[in-house]
DNA sequence: TGACAATATCAGCCTAGGCAACTATTATCC
DNA sequence: GGATAATAGTTGCCTAGGCTGATATTGTCA
């Protein structure tokens, strides 16, 4: 049944697999350089992995630690040691759960959210650089296509006979 | 000119770049899982990334350690340790160049030759579980949109207004 | 030729993620 | 209720990449 890719023509260099990880390695780069360029930004030295998780917060309010760990597959460790950096620089803030108390409910301080539709806005523009030049149907399956990759992973694994 | 993602609607965090970057690391689990897994290939304890090299270097022959970095866009200070631990595991081979004496040649071994096509085996495997469900077309289009996206790269950055 | 720039590799320091062990708290099941 | 398992968060240790500076070698150009 229908494997994409044969033994015979199979090229590691150049499979999705590698070209997922060069585009995304020049997303992140990009995005790095946006929030180190950026005026008002720059002094908090934000890194793409802290962009994700603040945007995460903004998104939804009263998320714990390990529900960002699920979201972005994270290790706890760095989790908290990541969440030790952010609220650092003020950007969150860690409450311990009244009602469970192993949870530490999480949520962006005033100057966090006041700061978050800058640094969206310099992720919307290193996004639509990447896109140039895509219509929105190409888009839009793009996603659809990683989407998919994305549900794949669910499946249980059948892994080659030895 | 048609920006992909518009102020208000766009979502961060279901973007193609956190999709991609979400499959990505996937993907380079999946791999790690089956070298690690993998009878003659457990005792090398591979990386996705050492794995990364070899391919390079099974590829083509007569590759300096630079010509590496430049296709991976990695950096040449960890690209020596990388190299340090392949050569130790008796993968690869370090000559200096004598027509360039700053260069190094790399070379796979006999037994980092031997051992390529099953590397190469697993990593199929996995690209293929991932694309489970595709038609041929929609992985050949994926690929065509990721390497637009790569070619995007290459474009001088016009940085948002601060 | 000789000064200077560019390139390739390497080594040291720093940062940050992965993993394992630990504590505190809550859920499960008898 | 009480033993046990499961979960959330934290911490220490290890590994590995990024950055900077150093060295050796080669290219450039007056």
């Amino acid at each position: 049944m229908g494997d994409i890719y044969d033994s015979t023509s199979y090229q590691p260099r150049k499979s999705i697999g590698a070209l997922l990880s060069r585009v995304r390695v020049a997303m992140l780069a990009a995005l790095d350089e946006e929030l180190a360029a950026d005026r008002r930004l720059a002094a908090l030295e934000l890194s793409a992995a802290q962009f994700s998780v603040i945007a995460s917060l903004a998104g939804e309010e009263r998320k714990s630690a390990s529900d960002l760990c699920k979201g972005i597959s994270y290790d706890a460790g760095a989790m908290t040691r990541m969440l030790d950096r952010l609220e650092g620089k003020g950007l969150i803030r860690r409450n311990r759960s009244p009602d469970d108390r192993r949870l530490v409910h999480l949520e962006l301080t005033d100057e966090g959210r006041a700061l978050y539709p800058r640094m969206r806005e310099l992720s919307l523009g290193v996004a639509n650089r990447f896109l140039r030049g895509f219509t929105k149907a190409e888009a839009r399956q793009l996603e659809s296509l990683l989407a998919r990759m994305l549900e794949n992973t669910q499946e249980p694994a059948v892994r080659a006979s030895a």
